[in-house]
DNA sequence: TGTACATCAGTGAACGCGCGTTCACTGATGTAC
DNA sequence: TGTACATCAGTGAACGCGCGTTCACTGATGTAC
């Protein structure tokens, strides 16, 4: 008996065109994956979004994304980077701490988690993040905290220091506490209770 | 020719006796399964914790999860509320503001994740919970900020409610900035300026 | 109170599913001459 | 500038794993008489 050996090659069943991309190509796309990321992430947490979920969204399939990174921890960072960078221009267009407060606690803000504020919307799933993550929210919000400190007037530099992180405790506090309920007027009571008090620092 | 089947019977393959158990012993275990989840929950988020790890810490099997709660979403709601319950009765203890502060932004709730506050532990996995769990949370921070006004002085009952929402926006914000960065000593700063601000509302 | 039987709390194996990650493959890009 | 060849971005199938949930089973509890 002669054992007869059939190698069944997959033959490429209806791959699709997998060609490679330029330089330029691969740097674009690597943007949208960030960019993706970032939003989605935002929007539902780091846990609750798939490597696929991105992907996707960036117009590619799961498979290339290993090579833009060598796991979903080192997406994570540059997303949160990137979502942070975002948050931190918008609110430095603002010249005093009223027009931010009012920004940041607005209605639109509220409701859209994943163009809003990284800190707020991933904030609480710090603890559980590696290294990597954890070291860029640290140091975006301790320039975050300057940034407000320079926006305040009257006291001590101490003072400002201290104001400024109460400002962003509360600003953080209520956003995430009008996202939390399920009840729109109390999410609303809420923002304009936190402007009023938080607005005039 | 005559098939033979011969069925193969699992025959108890090593398992422990799984005996039937009083109601007062079911209604004990109900209890533990709730306490362990109020905990797990606040230490890993909803969907950080799996029902086997639950099960484990309460020393029972995966198995009969399903003879206590009809499903891990119903299971968070009673843990929620329970984690909430607890909170609620340790904030009423403090005769005035300051004191609660104090006791909210201190260093040990800031390193007691799994047994702190259920407000700041998920409030940010809120959005993306049920609406059994958003319900339960909902209810409880009415309540919470209807005591935390009721501990303030001076001005209308209108401002009471406002700086009540203020205090607790506060208290969230810091304790969940103070977890989040990674340095000891910047999270320090965070509660105390936040217990200075906060705390002669 | 005693007996016969139905109930069901808890066990551990199993199911289907989605996840992060790996891999063989394709063919345009990039490079060496 | 033209040619021959190596590289590698992206594809889609596959892997192993953990998850929520289901299930057959056990035997003490609970109940009907």
């Amino acid at each position: 008996m002669i054992p007869i050996i059939i190698i069944v090659k997959p033959e490429n069943s209806g791959q699709e065109a997998a060609m490679r991309v330029s330089r330029e190509q691969m740097a674009e796309t690597h943007e949208q994956i960030v960019d993706a990321a970032a939003r989605l992430f935002r929007a539902g947490g780091f846990d609750g979004v798939s490597v696929d979920a991105v992907m996707q969204q960036a117009g590619l399939t799961h498979g290339g994304f290993y090579r833009h990174f060598r796991s979903k921890d080192e997406l994570a960072a540059a997303a949160l980077r990137r979502a942070l960078e975002r948050g931190a221009a918008r609110m430095e267009k603002h010249e005093n701490l009223g027009a931010m407060v009012a920004d940041y606690l607005s209605e639109r803000h509220c409701h859209d988690r994943g163009n809003g504020c990284a800190i707020t919307a991933l904030g609480g799933d710090m603890a559980r993040q590696g290294k990597g993550v954890r070291a860029v929210l640290t140091a975006h919000l301790r320039r975050r905290l300057e940034r407000i400190a320079r926006l305040l007037r009257g006291g001590t530099e101490a003072s400002r220091r201290r104001r400024a992180i109460a400002a962003l405790s509360g600003m953080v506090g209520a956003l995430t506490l009008a996202r939390a309920v399920d009840d729109p007027d109390l999410a609303a009571e809420i923002l304009a209770s936190a402007r009023a008090s938080f607005g005039d620092g």
